[in-house]
DNA sequence: AAGACGAAAGTGGTTGA
DNA sequence: TCAACAACTTTCGTCTT
């Protein structure tokens, strides 16, 4: 099956990755260390969260994120014991809604060789070579077809360079698929269907990415990307909440290298003031990055406004006015 | 000298008439 | 469609450590 090696075995395409650039960066070694070799390089600790939801390799001792980017290798599938895991394990690939023909379609093997490994007969061969370009011809054949599949390799695209875990890009997919079913694509370029698609599944996914970021690596404007997004999330009636501060705290945190205390002293602080409504209306970027540089100075760790702007992409001004509206209204 | 603070003017997006 | 509006940014000068 043709896609087996694309969703499962991600390390193995990393690895190959690495040794074809000739050049190991840190964060590339710790990426392929075996994770029962891995330790944390905060508190040595050896235990660590697999946060699959957020592709984050957590210790469980300072919070520190070891491993970002993890790649999902487990079954989409939960079996409680042994009888159910016998029912629902199945070979092959799972289907997939990131392939525009979910993945189900067969391949003809591209050796002329028969199931015994014997070569071909001439007749036999020709057969086969025409089959193959039928196949070919049929498998993307209507516009639909032809928009989806570039689309699904467009949102691939995007999703690996922000690193989002498969879930996500499952969930861009499918809500891909039904903006497709109900016509929504016409008179709309492709591109920023897919990337509104991504956003809202960051979204759904609580994998918080910002508009900025998801159009960083789209080729449409931000403005076409959040047009479509605020379009196809109406017609779909895909409800989505707004966005929680809380979700952007663990990246926000890791990229500071701050300790798993500060992550949950922000986290703390943005509790009371969500209670206190401070959080509505405001960005929750901002509102994320003063609760962190908050607990940063709180706990001796002390970060530079400019730092945390930089890492939430809001400015100092908005760090400062967010954390003076903090501090006041929760009397720090 | 670096960082924090604050004022003022400008920007892009939402809302309601 | 347009103006009012709030949130946020940019810029720049001053104060603090």
């Amino acid at each position: 099956m043709k896609i087996a090696s694309q969703g499962l075995s991600g390390e193995n395409e990393e690895s190959m990755l690495d040794n074809s650039r000739g050049v190991l960066e840190k964060s590339d070694k710790d990426r392929m260390m075996p994770e029962h070799l891995v330790q944390c390089s905060e508190c040595g600790n050896t235990k660590f969260i697999r946060d699959y939801e957020r592709a984050e390799l957590t210790c469980l001792n300072c919070g520190l994120v070891i491993k970002d980017r993890m790649i999902d290798t487990g079954p989409e599938w939960r079996a409680f014991d042994h009888e159910q895991r016998e029912k629902r394990a199945r070979a092959g690939t799972p289907t997939t809604y990131t392939i525009h023909d979910k993945g189900l379609s067969t391949m003809i093997d591209w050796r002329n060789r028969d199931s015994f490994g014997k070569d071909l007969a001439p007749r036999k061969r020709a057969q086969i070579y025409r089959l193959r370009k039928w196949q070919r011809r049929i498998r993307v054949s209507d516009a639909m077809e032809r928009n989806l599949a570039f689309a699904l390799s467009e949102l691939d695209r995007m999703a690996s360079h922000l690193g989002l875990p498969r879930n996500v890009r499952e969930a861009s997919a499918v809500i891909y698929r039904k903006a497709v079913e109900q016509k929504l694509i016409r008179g709309r370029s492709i591109e920023g269907v897919a990337a509104a698609a991504l956003y809202a599944a960051c979204r759904q996914c609580k994998v918080p990415r910002t508009l900025d970021e998801i159009t960083e690596v789209s080729r449409v404007s931000k403005k076409e990307t959040g047009r479509s997004y605020r379009f196809i999330a109406r017609e779909l009636n895909i409800a989505i909440p707004p966005t929680n501060p809380v979700d952007y705290i663990p990246r926000f945190a890791s990229q500071l290298s701050l300790s798993g205390e500060a992550q949950a002293k922000a986290v703390e602080i943005l509790k009371h003031a969500s209670m206190k409504g401070l959080t509505s209306g405001r960005g929750p970027t901002g509102v994320a990055a003063a609760a962190i540089y908050i607990a940063s100075v709180a706990l001796n760790e002390r970060r530079t406004q400019r730092d945390v702007a930089e890492v939430a992409r809001v400015t100092e001004v908005t760090v400062r006015n967010r954390y003076k509206e903090l501090v006041e209204k929760l009397s720090l």
